[in-house]
DNA sequence: TAAAACCCTAGTAATCAGATAGGCTTTTAT
DNA sequence: ATAAAAGCCTATCTGATTACTAGGGTTTTA
C-alpha cells in the first residue's frame, strides 16, 4: 500500500475536523489554509470524504464539513483504503488469497505480501483520529479520553514553508 | 509500499534462480519462458539487478544470469527496495524520522506510518529467497526441504480480527 | 567468424497523480 | 426578494510513472 499525497491531505483533513467534532461544520477554505492544502483539490477529496459518508457537509452559507462519527470511532484504515484502495502491497487480501490457492509455484511469496498486508491492516484498522488528532481545540471540560499521544501538547505555530518544503 | 509487476517480476526472477542455484548460468529467454514474463522488460530487470550485485552474468554463447550470493542470504526487501523503493507507506523511513521530530501537528500521523513500515521491515527483512523459492529443482526434482518454510513465514497471529481468517 | 547471449540506450502508449476551472444549487442575511 | 456565501459536480490539463518494445553494440563460444 501506497499513501498518495491526497491521501495524506485526507488524513490531514480528518484529524483537523476530529479535532474540532464539537464545533460544528468547519467551512472548505478553513480547513484548506489551516493545513495548507490546495483548496479545490481539498474540495475533491471531502466530496469523496462525503460520499463515503465519513464526513457531512452543510450546504450554503455558513456551511462547512464535519465528521459523521466520532474521532474515535474512525480508523486510518478506512480513510486509506477510500482514497489510495486496498493495505496489501500487491493486489488485496482476497486475491491474494486465491493465488495462494491457485499459483504453487508462488505461493509462499504472495503468503508474504499477505502477512505484509495482515501487518498493516492490524496497525491501521486499530488506530482511530482520536489517537492521532490532538487535543480537541474546544476547552478543556470534561470526560475527554484520548488515548496515547505522548501527554504534552504540541507548540502552535504551523508555517506553510515547512509544510511546502516537504512535498517530495 | 507498493510493489509494481516489474517487482513482481524481478522477485519471480530470483526465485527461478534461487531454485537453480546450482546450476549455473540461466538464460534470460529460459528465465522468461518458465516464468511467463515478458522477455525484454525482463531483461532490463535483471540489468538492474546485476547492477546492485545481487545476481552477476555471463556473457556471450553460453551466457547468463546467476545468483551472486546463496538463496539464504538474499533478503526480500532488497529486491523490493531496489525495483519499488522505500517500504514506508509515504516517504521512507529516514524522512518520517524527521517530519516526527519537526511536524508537531501531524507527529503522531507520521508515527503511524512509521510503524507500519517498520512492521513491513521486520517481514521482509528476515524472509528470504530460500524461504520462500520452493526446492532446489537439482538431482531429484521434488521436495526436500520444504517444512520449515511453513512454520517461518506464518506465526503472527492477529487477535480481534476485523477480517475473515487468513485460513490455516 | 558466425551465432549466441548479454549490454545499453531510446522510445512509446496508457494510465495516474495532482491539481485547476467554472458553472450550478442551496442556504443565510438583509 | 435577492445577493452573497458555501458546497456540488463535471471537465480539463500537465507531468510523471508504468509496462513495455526496439534495435544496435559487445563479448564469448564452437
Amino acid at each position: 500500500m501506497k499513501i498518495s499525497h491526497k491521501g495524506l491531505y485526507a488524513l490531514q483533513a480528518m484529524m483537523m475536523l476530529a479535532r474540532r467534532h464539537d464545533q460544528g461544520a468547519i467551512r472548505i477554505r478553513d480547513i484548506a489554509y489551516e493545513e495548507v492544502l490546495p483548496e479545490k483539490f481539498l474540495e475533491l477529496i471531502l466530496l469523496e470524504l462525503k460520499n463515503a459518508r465519513l464526513v457531512e457537509s452543510v450546504r450554503g452559507a455558513k456551511g462547512g464539513y464535519q465528521l459523521r462519527r466520532p474521532p474515535s470511532e474512525i480508523h486510518l484504515s478506512e480513510i486509506i483504503r477510500l482514497i489510495d484502495g486496498p493495505l496489501a502491497p500487491f493486489g488485496d487480501a482476497e486475491q491474494l488469497r486465491h493465488l495462494i490457492d491457485r499459483d504453487a509455484e508462488h505461493r509462499a511469496l504472495y503468503r508474504v505480501f499477505l502477512q505484509v498486508r495482515d501487518a498493516a491492516a492490524k496497525i491501521l484498522e486499530h488506530t482511530t483520529l482520536a489517537d492521532i488528532a490532538g487535543p480537541d481545540s474546544a476547552k478543556s471540560g470534561r470526560g475527554q479520553r484520548r488515548k496515547k499521544l505522548e501527554s504534552r501538547v504540541l507548540p502552535m505555530v504551523v508555517h506553510r514553508s515547512v509544510r511546502k518544503g516537504t512535498r517530495e
